[in-house]
DNA sequence: CTTCAGGTACGATGCAAGTCGTACCTGAAG
DNA sequence: CTTCAGGTACGACTTGCATCGTACCTGAAG
């Protein structure tokens, strides 16, 4: 289990209300549905996600990821990679990650 | 469709974080908790919940969940029913409510 | 070495939200 | 009518949190 030297919770520590706090916040969720939706699971770098709010920000909010034990940080000193802890929070909440897909209205008649 | 005297948002325009911002808090979410595990769905009383908060402050949580489009309050002037919307909630988020059952660490080893 | 970009740490600020106190309304029971 | 319990309205208080400014750290490239 290689890449979590910035750790979490276990996934059995998960913490429902963390979750929906963390997930409350709009730029966190979308970061979230973006990760969520590339089922590749690949490692992605902090600034690929086009967040409208500056550096201290983002990495508070990745911080919230992390601690509520929806995402690993992989620090590489100057550099810092995101990955999603799918298996985890499936383990644990399943169906959750499904739901980030409903965000706007989509499922009611797409014409 | 009896008992909306008290409306919140349609179906189709539940916003998810307003769910998840509504589902964040840990009296609203035993609430609903309670509500999710009752497969009857029938009217509640508002006092049938054991807050351990205020009669001012459950006012203010029922609300935030009918706004949040999760259950409908019924007035009958001195007295006030709440009722799930079941159908409404699976088909805008399905497997949302299933979450709910979740709450503590349940999945792992039942020995 | 210096420079530079990505990230973090700490503090400050502004706003949203949970909580309660006081006062008031509503309908049912005496 | 009066009384009483369930609920609401308004306001105040306090905490949490999203945001940013300044300063600093880290590793790679000149």
């Amino acid at each position: 289990m290689a890449g979590r030297n910035l750790v979490g919770p276990e996934a059995d520590a998960l913490d429902l209300g963390t979750v929906f706090r963390a997930l409350a916040d709009e730029n966190r969720r979308s970061v979230m549905t973006e990760l969520a939706a590339d089922r590749s699971d690949g490692e992605r770098g902090c600034n690929s996600f086009d967040l409208p709010i500056s550096k201290q920000t983002q990495t508070h909010h990745f911080r919230v990821l992390r601690e509520a034990g929806l995402i690993d940080e992989i620090d590489y000193g100057n550099r810092k990679g995101i990955r999603l802890r799918r298996a985890d929070v499936e383990k644990r909440f399943p169906g959750l990650l499904a739901l980030l897909g409903a965000g706007p209205s989509a499922g009611t008649s797409p014409h």
